[in-house]
DNA sequence: TATACAAATGTTATATTATAACATTGGGAA
DNA sequence: TTCCCAATGTTATAATATAACATTTGTATA
């Protein structure tokens, strides 16, 4: 499996997930938050229920029961920040794990393994530069782009 | 707009698709056909229940009325003999315009126009061999790749 | 021709994913 | 203090997709 201090990679994620907030004046609240820790305990993308259920499993005393516009409500403010992704193929949403600034953006490739949900998500370079320029000779202006890689990764094709 | 013989255009896909599924073993049959027909009529993509509502249409006396099932199977049918692909970023579906040969492999990249739902399909080449690549320097097996791109087609920016 | 089998289709119900709409709360700015 | 707006709570429902079982159809073969 991924030989990493996953403890210390969150908090740096959550440390930069702060800055990120603050530089463009959103406010990470704890509910937001508590969403996007959900999504980092792992490197695993979470269908909206999933996370719903969590939720509510970690709900304490006198808190209301969340409800799905709550999870919705968490994951748009987060896909906004860039700092969740959602994988349109399976309707699950993963943490982004990408060493970034403040401000800077990415163009992510996420490989997902069918086997055990795992992401590995990558920046892509040529792939994207490639991309954007068979746009540009036809006149097509993109917005947005999605790569995604369905497959077994590494650890899951020993087994 | 895109200036073919779109009459000749889709005489030429149902033909290529009679002779795919031949070659399978597969049925095309009038049900799949009519799928098939209408997602070519344009070059959109289409929800299974847009599809779902022009079969309704179509219906001709004496046939019963279509139910989601019906549609899905078909829309299941297409997308395993590659004549259709899924936009997975907004569950729609569009007829597959890439001339190929029976049996030939292709890696498509959707370009999909956010205003008027013009799908444009490429084949990748460069960006495939680079995912590929990527893939394989982690130990990763690739079954399935989706690349989409949302933006704005060409005709649709002049306005 | 009869029979039986599998594939395709029909039918009903329901699961899964996502959002609309409106009420309530809470934290600053004026 | 008052007002406003962003955030959250709440209820209901929309949109997408599939499960499960019944029926039909085509066709291979006894």
């Amino acid at each position: 499996m991924l030989s990493h201090d996953h403890k210390k990679c969150i908090n740096k994620s959550i440390n930069l997930a702060h800055k990120i907030a603050n530089s463009k004046a959103a406010k990470l609240t704890p509910q937001r938050l508590q969403v996007l820790r959900i999504l980092l305990a792992g490197h695993k993308a979470l269908g909206a229920y999933d996370i719903l259920e969590i939720m509510r499993e970690q709900q304490s005393e006198g808190q209301s029961r969340p409800q799905p516009p709550t999870v919705y409500r968490a994951l748009e403010f987060l896909l906004n920040l860039n700092l969740i992704h959602k994988v349109e193929s399976q309707n699950s949403y993963y943490a982004c794990m990408i060493e970034k600034d403040v401000n800077e953006q990415h163009l992510a490739q996420a490989f997902i393994c069918d086997n055990c949900g795992n992401v590995e998500e990558k920046i892509a370079e040529t792939g994207a530069r490639n991309l954007y320029e068979k746009a540009d000779s036809f006149g097509f202006k993109i917005e947005h782009v999605i790569m995604e890689c369905r497959g077994i990764c590494a650890s899951c094709q020993l087994v």
